[in-house]
DNA sequence: GTTGAAAAAACAGAGGA
DNA sequence: TCCTCTGTTTTTTCAAC
């Protein structure tokens, strides 16, 4: 991991799709040489995945959320999640509740229909999502 | 969009460097149609990006947490957190705290630093985030 | 949306710093 | 060990239909 993988990840990371030969050309290195960095990174369990990132609002959702939720049903309540499409990210977290989750619903009144689909499993706080300043920033530290 | 148009959206999520050739293999379609299905996804805007995902732990950073923020000088603090870092995403949410972040440190105790670091703009409450049943769940609704 | 040919890129091997 | 060079295979692009 030196700095040329860092610049490797730093330009994948916002443009997966790029090919090898212009992502070699870049960092004025061979292509064969590009192309094993980028396999040892995954073989190595740096690189975790290749995404397509989707606009929610064209997908007709346009509320987003995050709520906070107890339960004292877990087992239940995450094979619930995994279920509800609704939800994109679980996370089990410290404090006065037990998880965290982003959810995405066509309006707020569903976001409110999907709240009480959840309310058998424990007790809920939505937190709504009013803008984005910003998502996703890049992990790399930028050497430059 | 169609249940094609779908079709492709749920492998690309997950396989965002797949050759073209090879999903239209899978959805039994020409290559040049699913390239300019592909194209149009992009124009419209339903495709935003393509992403590598990191492992954070791979990158040392050993810490996720979810930080709730109060602040009261908004301008200035967006300033600052886009300078910094360990921050990964912002959202500007609704209920007693203005803004949500999710924030990567190696360790607990750089955590800490980076909430004394905050503290000039206002008050945080930290989730530190235990487990991640799952991350990253498709938006696309899966027709089968 | 399909087919088929040309261009480009990815891959796999041999050799060199 | 890591990189470069080169030939082969695969993929992409672009034409015509």
């Amino acid at each position: 991991m030196d700095q040329i993988d860092h610049k490797i990840l730093t330009v994948l990371h916002d443009h997966a799709r790029i090919p090898i030969s212009e992502l070699s050309r870049m960092i004025a290195m061979s292509q064969p040489a590009v192309t094993e960095r980028v396999r040892k990174l995954e073989e190595q369990g740096v690189i975790t995945a290749y995404r397509t990132e989707l606009s929610p609002q064209k997908l007709g959702k346009h509320t987003t959320a995050f709520v906070l939720f107890k339960t004292s049903v877990c087992k239940d309540f995450i094979a619930f999640c995994e279920r509800a499409p609704e939800i994109v990210d679980l996370y089990r977290i410290s404090g006065e509740y037990n998880y965290l989750m982003k959810v995405l619903t066509e309006t707020t009144e569903s976001l409110a229909a999907f709240l009480d689909t959840c309310h058998v499993y424990g007790f809920s706080t939505p937190l709504i999502v009013l803008s984005k300043p910003f998502e996703n920033k890049s992990l790399v530290p930028s050497t430059e």
